[in-house]
DNA sequence: CTGTTAGCGCGTTCAG
DNA sequence: CTGAACGCGCTAACAG
């Protein structure tokens, strides 16, 4: 048995060196109006001196509440999703919650097993993003079955009754976004986006057309790219092979990501073109970074932050006011309004 | 297809179902040799059946392991962090472990929180790094106190008895960054740092002293900027008014961050400087993004994922072998090698 | 206001 | 190979 078990001071140590009983120092530590104030303090002096730490995992097995939030994302290494984390973490930190998150690593099968592990009682609700390869929804269902708060955001491709959903409307945005740069007179526009299975690159692609289709313009097959690659690296020679191959390069450019715009800028850039001179290159998600470049990225403004803000109220609402919140609720589904940011890569 | 399930299933109802005592089911769930083959399958396919799922609290409550690790980092938001977080994540999950990470948001007050919720039965160990603003230890000596394998790692100012460590040769490698600035007949270089509160960025500044010392040239101290912002704007406008200040601007810039040299090159491009022709920049980090700037960086590469998974290495031995390696012992430091990435912003 | 008692769900003796 | 009983540390229902 381990020895730090045997030397950890309990409710028990505590009632005994007061002479109390374990229930009063209990309510004490919880600041019951129950104690009178003096014994509460006692029981507060001698928990300092003897160094006691309430057993979180002793509390929550009794309470049946964990106080843990479990966050599943695609991947770490996208800032999108590390933004939408930290909204959670610093809204539910005033609410006394921590956040545990796990990776999918870009795989569904990773994905079915964070879902599974949260099945285990760790936590007491689960905010989850799709992985682009998630295309049955089995998991998450049996999640809503065994009463769990969920929440989904970002890569929405259609509701799951029971949960809550928060995301922002990627087809408006992207034909706001499109407008811009068909009102700027180009009359030749390009797309760069990520992997087709991802349904929000989908409706910003949808968007593009849509853009074009209201303003009476059309555009090439051939300007339309899908990236497949998943790293940095291969992403790039991607874009400038893609680049490098057409005969026409468009006017300007909407892609799917910052990154991919900036990959596309600095493919063009090695082709010998000027941004936003020749061409005019938008941006989606304003990322931290997205102006450190040189020109400084103009873009789609996704509020990331924020939505993990209210990715996490929404959980908390559905953890406290009893789990069933139907669909139909106006409170199951929240979109957030994104806005334009010019910076320097549109004239 | 499993009908929906009212109320969470648990061994006592396995073993009502299988006429079994709670004992054997137990024991056949985790797969004991104390049971018969033909029971165990029963157990098995009840338990799949009825949607059993162990409950890990009570499991962690009765064992005395959480099979959770606590990660304390100082901010959400900076890559390098998150990249040590994917390799200890990396590395754990193999192991049947799961990472908890907290934030200090860069101050002493919450990183002490972070210690102190770790103290309450949540994890197995800890791996921290320390902020900027910590410069007192007794919260981490009392997590050894407490038989808390603990292992630090970066930021390390100075060691803690009984504590793992893992770092890189912050100055060595500074020192050779510098040298090879001052190879390329750089006879005036600057440095631009954080906060002289960090350990980290002290060792890289003592580093680049120290190489001016070995080839006797010297160095202005009006060349040296140790930035005090922490939002990218505020550093960046930092880092533009400094240069922009000064009559004599260096011919080559040593930065102690990826971050910091981009701020630093952006300025001096909009100061209307080339960068690597009139002058060269070296950054420090290596961080994901760092190769698509135009010019790409080139920097001093830290094995951020590595240093992760080498910190859950030595963690899990920790927890393993039982809490106690001396900290003369070889295997509590690990220094990582660094290297020199050349790309286009040195000569 | 305080104490007694009974769980929370699982692991783990100790018997058989 | 299986079962009964106890304990992990804490909360909560019920008394007094």
């Amino acid at each position: 048995m381990n020895s730090k078990i045997n030397s950890r001071v309990r409710l028990e140590d505590l009632a005994r060196a007061l002479k109390l009983s374990i229930a009063t120092v209990s309510r004490a530590m919880s600041d019951s109006s129950r104690v009178k104030p003096e014994t509460k303090q006692r029981v507060l002096s001698k928990a300092k001196q003897m160094g006691y730490r309430s057993n979180q995992i002793a509390k929550s097995l009794s309470s049946g509440k964990t106080n843990v939030l479990g966050v599943i994302i695609p991947r770490y290494d996208e800032p999108f999703f590390i933004e939408v984390c930290r909204g959670i973490d610093y809204y539910v930190r005033k609410h006394d919650y921590r956040i545990l998150i796990n990776s999918s690593r870009n795989s569904f099968k990773y994905e079915k097993e964070n879902v599974l592990a949260f099945e285990r009682g760790t936590v007491d609700g689960v905010a989850m993003c799709f992985t682009h390869e998630t295309n049955s929804y089995e998991h998450v269902e049996e999640l809503i079955d065994r009463k769990m708060p969920l929440v989904l955001f970002d890569n929405i491709s259609h509701k799951i009754d029971g949960a809550g959903h928060v995301k922002i409307d990627d087809f408006s945005s992207a034909v706001k976004a499109v407008e811009i740069l068909i009102k700027h007179k180009n009359n030749s526009i390009g797309y760069i986006g990520g992997t087709s299975k991802k349904s929000v690159f989908n409706q910003r692609f949808d968007g593009f057309v849509e853009a074009h289709k209201k303003h009476h313009q059309s555009f090439k097959t051939r300007h339309v790219l899908n990236c497949k690659s998943y790293h940095q690296e291969h992403e790039f020679y991607e874009v400038f092979n893609f680049l490098s191959k057409l005969q026409d390069v468009p006017n300007a450019f909407f892609c799917s990501t910052d990154n991919y715009a900036i990959l596309c800028i600095k493919a063009l850039t090695k082709l010998g073109y000027k941004v936003p001179q020749d061409i005019e290159v938008i941006g989606f998600g304003n990322l931290h970074y997205s102006n450190m470049f040189t020109p400084e990225l103009t873009c789609v403004s996704q509020p990331s932050f924020k939505m993990g803000e209210k990715v996490a109220e929404m959980l908390l609402n559905k953890i406290d006011k009893g789990f069933f919140i139907s669909n139909t609720d106006q409170n199951s589904e929240i979109v957030l309004p994104t806005k334009l940011v010019y910076r320097d890569t549109t004239r």
